[in-house]
DNA sequence: GCATATTTGTCCGTATGTATA
DNA sequence: CTATACATACGGACAAATATG
């Protein structure tokens, strides 16, 4: 790769290299790619040129379209044959088919933990407190983010680290139904306090009622995702 | 792709290209490749070289890697840096994850399925009933796959396309543990009455039984599994 | 431990086929 | 319907990492 094509974007993620173990330009490619669909940059239904892409990352064609066979894998890009690329634009049988895996994932999750491990319980509590810090200073689109932590740290709790992945994909997919909303800012905030309250009652060792209480949560989330759609 | 060079398997796979869809190339590989591993002939450990498959397959290197990045993220390849790729070896731990995710979703499905559609009793019945044809012939393979093939039905249940898909990769790499083992041969046999027992107790409309059977499987599966690696 | 051979990682150029203005 | 743009797929090249004697 030539220093000088190689992108501002590139070179920010170039220290990572070294840290966890290596990773080749596809890898990085597709988690630069990754982070600007799940964050927006790259909205649904944008084809994604070869050309335009690979030049703007500064690698070759045929590197970029490893990275892109990694994406389509994952749902975020449709890979349409001799047309291209796109980011995928969710429809309303995808929404419900997310809700239906995140009920199975999290619920599931929550019914088989007996005691909670600290550093799971700690990680928990982190997702509260940053979406509650992050609300307070209108920072709405990190009290999403936060929020997403929150329910990852759920699916956590059943310790696979098969249905953390999946969980991590649907999340994924879940943020493109955001970048087509009316009005994303405010849709998590309701939602904080209601994670504040599964936490609770999970501290309490109230297994019944936490799942009660996630079960509410998804039932109203989906609702509202699906109405904005 | 020169005719010459193409391959027996490509040229094989050549008249499903006009039937449901056209694929890509690596798509055609990828299917190749896993079908091989799936069924033991490129056993868990093996490396790939690019040079002998790409070769072997009569696609460049270019394309190949495509395919691999496929199926790596499938897990049923593991892609070291600079150092190729690898059938995976799978470990106990990933036998107890792979059931974990098996329970979530087959007793979750059985357990939120209400009236059971027409046709997918069919492909439960048909499954059981392939499972048994196989056995009275000897050809233990196929009883394998009519077993795997039950509990796909099964978690067709849930009435989820990503949770098939899931469900398809767990089974995928479930069957890599079936090609380490000293005697894959007979062990699905005595499964098959048991599936058709869970079948049984379904038809009846007995979830709480039918559920309760699953799970006997399910565990007793897994401690042969574990006892076998 | 070193020198060498092999293989992967990545890039480029190009021919062909497909979709679309 | 033609022209153009683009994706598909190939082959070759070379550096870098790894395996081998």
């Amino acid at each position: 790769m030539t220093e000088q094509r190689e992108s501002a974007l590139l070179t920010a993620l170039a220290g990572e290299r070294t840290l966890l173990g290596r990773s080749s330009t596809a890898e990085r490619v597709s988690a630069v790619l990754r982070e600007r669909i799940i964050e927006g940059s790259l909205p649904p239904g944008l084809r994604l040129s070869e050309d335009v892409i690979s030049q703007a990352l500064g690698v070759s064609r045929n590197t970029l379209r490893e990275a892109f066979r990694l994406l389509a894998h994952e749902r975020l890009l449709v890979h349409e044959l001799n047309r291209g690329v796109f980011v995928r634009r969710l429809a309303p049988e995808d929404l419900t088919d997310l809700f239906r895996i995140r009920r199975m994932i999290e619920l599931g999750a929550v019914q088989s933990v007996g005691v909670i491990p600290p550093d799971q319980l700690t990680a928990l509590r982190a997702a509260v407190d940053q979406a509650r810090e992050a609300a307070t200073e209108d920072r709405w689109g990190d009290v999403g983010t936060a929020n997403m932590r929150f329910h990852q740290s759920i699916a956590h709790l059943a310790g696979s680290p098969r249905i953390a992945e999946v969980m991590d994909q649907v999340l994924a997919e879940l943020r493109l139904v955001f970048h087509v909303m009316a009005d994303p800012q405010r849709f998590h905030e309701p939602y904080i306090e209601r994670n504040a309250e599964v936490l609770r009652l999970l501290e309490a060792g109230a297994t019944a009622a936490s799942v009660e209480a996630l079960a509410g949560y998804l039932d109203d989330a989906e609702e509202q995702l699906l109405a904005a759609m």
